[in-house]
DNA sequence: TTGAAAGCGCTAACAG
DNA sequence: CTGTTAGCGCTTTCAA
């Protein structure tokens, strides 16, 4: 191991002038600097971390707290994040620590950050109601949650703009003549899981007075797990005819998938008898038949903005705004059409239920073009 | 900031005793001991990892070298192993230090060594030739590699068996009625880019031999990336017809399902015209219409050999064996069925490629359960 | 323009 | 059983 006396040494000058060689915080003779750095690359040295950061009381370190939840991260929703991040940091000279826990307690992000391992935090998948939040707010420690807890007061965050998300949904499918709509998310006592799920909701309510809908209480259904079970559970109503609605908003593509084959194994067309739309950011949706319509925004854009806040309040710039939200966009694709064509609708139940990639409406399939 | 001397000096002893109070590595009068857990708790303490590491030489921490490619981690394949090494690591008392690399270059992961930031590393995402492996030699620190490069010798690694995994493919095809068989992969210069598709491809070569196939070189079809497109042009023999495979093996579950989409594009029917079998653990196969056949292993089984190896060798424990293998195992699903069944295949072309889930064959839908 | 020296918070060897 | 003390490798003040 190469240490800077060792370079100091055979460079022949005191270990503070490699020290400020290195640095430049201090001006050295051109001369010196080239032996200098010529013996750092000669020996290969590189400054000990801990070293620096016990003197210098920064680790140049952000860490990334991520709630195991392997059925969440197995649908891919963080790994855009988790890359996103860790690419902007490593290009702004920082390290990513993650934090990657089965049950998040409190008391490991407490050691994290007593520890002073990290110079700043980044929270993930934040929920509705999410301890690590006041966990956080309670250590004093500058932190940026990616996704934003029911109660964001004061705290700084970014996020996608779900709530204009759902709007934008929303108005969409009410121009294809669809009232009758229903918001489908996970959910406990009644609520949504995570935050996006929540702020989807109220974006869905709120498209509701703006478009003067009316929507009742049960076309919300929740769904415990994002299973196929699961969600066939949440879905019964529709299913046994009991709730009548002609489309569907999920803030997830796991779910909207699963909804889809819910619906066609119960004889349901997408998008003939039920138009589907999720929300978010997920690419495979392009991987499913009918491909997905979503309205999404860019991960890479969140996770570098969250970056950016995090980083500039480490070098003591306060934030511009506390909420920072990436702007959505609507893609069309093949689960959504007209309502109630049934006219348009070829082949028996069951049968066309999928549609080739792209094909919005439910004509036939017409032979391919090759 | 609360420090050991803080401690100390409340609990009326000396810095020493605090330490090896928390540490345990010396006797500790209980009733002294209990007082110093109490100050320590009343005072929030948590020894200050820098300081600790500088003088313990160890950081507990481990590195996880993942270099960046969206169209990669895009796909999913990665996200479980950052997970289950995270997690892994946590419970043995360890910190992930995540190396995300647009580039991964030789001398970013230098710099992560030589700074002594992490006590080992594991390499995500290895290739037939990795550079990185090189440099990890050269350093000479611990590592393993989750993934083998085609020259793994002497390198400690754990990996898939997806030599067997093509193997047992092959074999289910071939009881199928299968003799025709194309392999697809990414590549570069006629070889596979990653060391998981050299090793399949590896396989699939052997399980020819073994079974008595004859096994022609157009039957290795290379595309440059997963997207649909270069799929389509990889494929293009077969669809054509200048290729006559009635099966596809490809090693990933993306390319898997973009090729069911090309081919259903082209009037093939899977598994009527052509059956299709994946590799690895793609647990999004569920999702795709029909569902994915699959030669899989378990990701978090994978992830956690590779840390036990090298938590092993960071305490000393030489490995029993440089290459772990985790064993794989056929899972049936709808893209699938014996060869050219013709006569089972109702319906006119590009109309029932899509089949009901979780069914194999290619009869005629049937009315719903419900 | 450079060097000497103090000290970051901790562990562990040495003394008692 | 406990206290004293010497560093770990580095940055940074203070002197020259």
């Amino acid at each position: 191991m190469t240490t800077i006396d060792d370079v100091a040494r055979r460079a022949g000058v005191a270990r503070s002038t490699v020290s400020h060689a290195l640095s430049g915080k201090r001006h050295v003779a051109s001369s010196t600097r080239d032996r200098i750095i010529a013996v750092v690359n000669e020996l290969g040295y590189q400054p000990n971390a801990a070293a620096r950061s016990l003197v210098s009381r920064r680790t140049m370190t952000v860490g990334l707290i991520v709630p195991l939840d392997l059925n969440i991260l197995a649908e891919n929703r963080y790994t855009d994040f988790i890359v996103g991040v860790g690419d902007h940091l490593n290009e702004h000279g920082y390290r990513l620590m993650c934090l990657i826990d089965r049950n998040p307690e409190p008391l490991d992000v407490q050691r994290l950050l007593r520890s002073d391992q990290v110079d700043g935090t980044l929270l993930l998948q934040v929920r509705t109601d999410d301890a690590r939040v006041s966990t956080l707010v309670a250590e004093g420690r500058p932190f940026v949650t990616i996704g934003r807890p029911r109660n964001a007061r004061g705290i700084v965050r970014a996020d996608g703009d779900f709530v204009n998300a759902s709007v934008v949904a929303v108005d969409y499918l009410a121009r294809l003549g669809h009232t009758q709509i229903a918001y489908v998310t996970t959910g406990q006592g009644g609520c949504p899981v995570f935050g996006f799920q929540w702020y989807s909701l109220k974006g869905f309510r709120q498209a509701h007075r703006i478009f003067g809908l009316s929507l009742r209480r049960d076309q919300v259904l929740y769904h415990e797990q994002e299973t196929y079970e699961s969600i066939e559970d949440a879905l019964a109503p529709m299913l046994h005819g009991t709730l009548a609605v002609t489309a569907l908003v999920t803030p997830t593509f796991v779910a909207a998938a699963l909804a889809m084959r819910v619906l066609a194994e119960h004889g349901l067309r997408v998008p003939c008898d039920i138009s589907v739309i999720a929300l978010g950011d997920p690419r495979l949706t392009a991987l499913s038949v009918p491909s997905i319509t979503v309205v999404r925004f860019s991960v890479t854009d969140l996770a570098n903005i969250a970056v950016e806040l995090l980083l500039g309040m480490l070098e003591g710039r306060a934030p511009a705004h506390l909420e920072h939200l990436v702007p959505v966009e609507l893609v069309i694709r093949g689960s959504t059409g007209p309502v109630a064509s049934t006219a348009h609708c070829a082949g028996g139940m069951n049968r066309d239920y999928l549609q080739p990639l792209e094909s919005g409406g439910c004509q036939k399939s017409t032979a391919p073009a090759s």
